[in-house]
DNA sequence: ACACGTTACGGCAACCGTAAGGATT
DNA sequence: AATCCTTACGGTTGCCGTAACGTGT
């Protein structure tokens, strides 16, 4: 059966592109990483390392192996991690991770010992993680539930819509709803469930709603309206320093009724003490809300 | 680092219920199942077996381990088995695995000389296998798409709506797809894409069609229409022998419009002469389709 | 007394590090 | 000649199986 030390070795070598920088980093002599790759070679009866003089690259063998040996390495380490009281591997999708979560996660390290390791990605990116026991706790935006897996709303963070400075509605303090009807919104993060919001919340009206562009982030949202290609809708707090500083005007609905809820997600077969446990209490603690489905 | 032999040994004994019986199943001696037992509870620093003279039970700290040491076994099996030219592990989602897929499977196994390993999962398990490296090919009804994995239309089945016998519907020989609209269907797996393939088909008018029970499997759902719980749709491979017997009616939609796209996915970098892609490649054939996103 | 897991022990093999050896630039 | 990987070698350690030893039923 495959080894993990070797398996380790073997990503050190492709990171570094050698050996000699591979041994540096894993701390073991270099001959020894000879013997990892030699190892993992014969057991799996390929190449995966061409070794050269100038730099090892990988062989196509190799190629195909990274994502196996990535993801054994992480999982090994995650399960090695279970029950050290002291470590917990947090998963955030982006949007909730670079504008929500900053000052919950400072006020958590401030107030635990954990050694905190922080992942952030796309929502599906995220979901994998987790699912692939390479995260202990995930903060996402959409969440397809699962068996195994439980799925708490620990925040509801308002959208708003957000024009350049110089749109007709850019001195309105709302918008009503209909106006969004024939409007084509720019799009940022695929996967993060605001379709499926728009969805429930215009009805079918929502197919008049066009998502004229998936850009893949909110900042590059951000800058597309800033450079007057459309109006969005995003999470208020990803623009409140665009909105102070004027350079994005976001805007409520009427009636403000537009919200997005954000999940917090672990296994559900934690123990009492485990640190993923007590970080969703944490969380879910001054910030209450009714443990939900996923929609 | 963990140790991918002592994870499988307490998988062993956690299957059997005891060191001795797990000796016999590894093939080793009763004290080598001991001291992987020791070694493993060593690295993880805390108890994982109540042993017991009459049948060893999983502490608290082995039941969450559990999950991670069995997706760690699997894992390290897979990637041990990823150049082995003749291990191919295929899954494929409930419906299609049960109907679809046998004839084509069959075919490819009296072909070559693999040595098959099927799973036949929810499509929403699949998917998880798939992306937890479990398995090398997903036969699925939907899929989303993410980065890393290809997938392929192999096969349009086509939906037909299927009544009890005596329901005033089931002389006729095509449904007016209008008829559908105000009908509660009765549902059967979740996340197989139904609802999003009629939501496609029907646009607006989707709403007025109700999913009115989940059952959980088409094997339920025809027994719950010939008990007169209602009407559904379903593949039309799902029901030929109950239609050719009588005990269910299965008419098409007029037009024969509404068809379901089944998928063939696998990971992107694999070898040329890998057989997965060999596997694809095989269902492709005959059966041709374009490559298309999925919806 | 029996069945089960643990401990003790001896031998073998695996593994690592040091040091020397090729190969490439 | 310098740099890099490989090979050779010795010492240590880890690991396994056999056999003897507790322990609970």
């Amino acid at each position: 059966m495959i080894n993990l030390e070797c398996v380790a070795t073997f990503l050190a070598v492709a990171n570094q592109g050698g050996f000699r920088e591979a041994a540096r980093q894993t701390g073991q002599s270099q001959p020894a990483v000879t013997q990892h790759i030699k190892r993992l070679e014969q057991s799996l009866k390929v190449a995966l390392i061409q070794r050269s003089n100038a730099g090892c690259t990988l062989t196509p063998e190799g190629t195909s192996f990274l994502p196996y040996a990535k993801h054994l390495v992480r999982a090994g380490a995650r399960a090695q991690a279970l029950f050290d009281k002291t470590v917990l591997s947090i998963g955030a999708s982006s949007n909730t991770g670079i504008y929500l979560l900053q000052p919950r996660l400072r006020a958590y390290r401030d107030r635990v010992a954990h050694k905190l390791q922080i992942a952030i990605g796309s929502n599906n990116r995220i979901a994998e993680q987790l699912q692939n026991f390479e995260i202990d706790v995930a903060i996402m935006e959409w969440w397809d539930p699962r068996p195994g897996f439980t799925a708490t709303v620990w925040h509801r963070e308002e959208l708003q819509v957000i024009v350049p400075p110089d749109h007709p509605w850019a001195g309105r303090t709302s918008i009503p709803r209909n106006w969004l009807c024939g409007q084509a919104l720019l799009g940022g993060e695929a996967g993060s469930g605001t379709g499926r919001l728009l969805q429930s919340y215009f009805g079918d009206d929502a197919r008049n709603i066009g998502i004229a562009m998936q850009l893949g982030s909110t900042e590059a949202v951000k800058h597309a309206v800033r450079a007057g290609l459309g109006i969005s809708l995003v999470m208020a707090a990803a623009v409140t320093d665009e909105n102070r500083d004027g350079s994005l005007r976001a805007i409520p609905l009427e009636g403000g009724a537009l919200h997005k809820d954000l999940y917090v997600i672990s296994r559900e077969d934690l123990l009492p003490d485990a640190p993923a446990r007590h970080f969703c209490e944490f969380l879910l603690q001054g910030e209450t809300a009714p443990l939900a489905p996923a929609p």
